[in-house]
DNA sequence: ACAGAATGCGACTAATTCGTCAGGTTCGCA
DNA sequence: TGCGAACCTGACGAATTAGTCGCATTCTGT
């Protein structure tokens, strides 16, 4: 290894040809096909590279080091994800508690989706975790907002604890589930009990 | 390397005098430590060898292998937590949701406690999941007895489904909640509003 | 006291890793 | 066509790793 290793992150090189772009994106495929194939242990940026075929040092053009990849896919996960939740609790067509029940299904769903990959990724938190890019990616706002909606007349503290709760347990809770291979039937029922959960909750303060 | 890994974890060699018994015990203790410190990536059986005061050798001994190691430290952090919920969960003074309240907050302030060195291990798990082990690992047993007890006219299914909602909840969402450092007042509003809300959900179902 | 079993040591090997760099290839454009 | 910049290659260096093995030390029972 290099005297020096690269800590950072950060892109190291925006791609100005069509050919790099396409490398990048073949690179970011092959990383996602190594992680699902070979897990996280053997996620290197020689396999990742060969699966892509092309050449290290390529990788090394447009991204520093092995974790910036990890991270870019983790990020890209996440503003997906992300997104779709925040169409679904935005929608004024369906009534507050229906939205929540319609997020909870569509996040299980995507989650019991690409477990492997996912779960993959988790193993290999530890290395692009601690980066400092990778801190400011936290965001409440949308479940914040919600409640707000939901809850209006309780205090800004419940409603912080409630979203939070409600939070996680959505994004753990989804996670541990999906852990092990799930039929369709298995998927919707425990996801109905999930949104149940929230609910009976919800309507205890107040919803 | 050597040309083969070996891939068990079975224990190598029993301990038989009373040196051997400390230097297992001094081994463990060191690989806490290490873990703790140094996070998972860099937790080598040297470095628990050297922090341990104990040569390489000696470690391989009696752990045939570095995974054996960790997941004999998962082992016994799983069955304190197992024990100390089955105690309170089973104690008959309390009425059956009171119980399931205390589970809850015990489970989160212990999780709290050790928060960096259950997720060090949490870390290192692609490493010891896999082996043979690791796999038959899993207890629902006390929480399906406690659902019968709740909920004795629910259906298997019902109660089975919600057993499972329950116990991941309570696991999944502890361990992320307690991946920031907390203020005990913190902890205490979480683990309330994490009951409140597995009491407003089984009171639904009839509890 | 003494044999042999148990224990402990640590230098060593083979493997694997990340990331670099000197040099070759292809592209955009005048 | 030809030039310079962008792009790509892959052998390589430096570092780190897991686990072994021959030998030294300590214990146990007689």
């Amino acid at each position: 290894m290099p005297r020096k290793r690269n800590t950072g992150i950060s892109t190291r090189k925006q791609p100005q040809q069509a050919r790099s772009n396409e490398l990048v994106a073949a690179i970011l495929k092959a990383a996602i096909q190594v992680l699902e194939k070979e897990g996280a242990p053997r996620f290197t940026t020689a396999r990742v590279a060969e699966k892509a075929g092309v050449s290290v040092g390529s990788v090394y053009q447009y991204f520093p080091n092995k974790a910036s990849i990890l991270f870019r896919l983790q990020s890209e996960e996440w503003q997906q994800t992300s997104a779709m939740l925040r169409a679904i609790l935005e929608d004024a067509q369906l009534r507050p508690l229906e939205r929540l029940r319609a997020a909870v299904h569509a996040f299980v769903k995507s989650e019991c989706d690409e477990a492997v990959m996912r779960m993959a990724l988790d193993d290999a938190a530890p290395l692009y975790r601690d980066s400092p890019e990778a801190k400011q990616a936290r965001d409440d706002g949308i479940m914040r907002a919600f409640m707000k909606e939901l809850l209006p007349r309780a205090s800004d503290k419940v409603r912080a604890t409630a979203a939070e709760l409600i939070k996680t347990t959505m994004g753990h809770g989804g996670k541990a589930f999906s852990e092990t291979p799930r039929r369709p039937a298995e998927i919707r029922a425990y996801s109905e009990a999930m949104a149940d959960m929230f609910c009976a909750y919800l309507r205890e303060l107040g919803a």
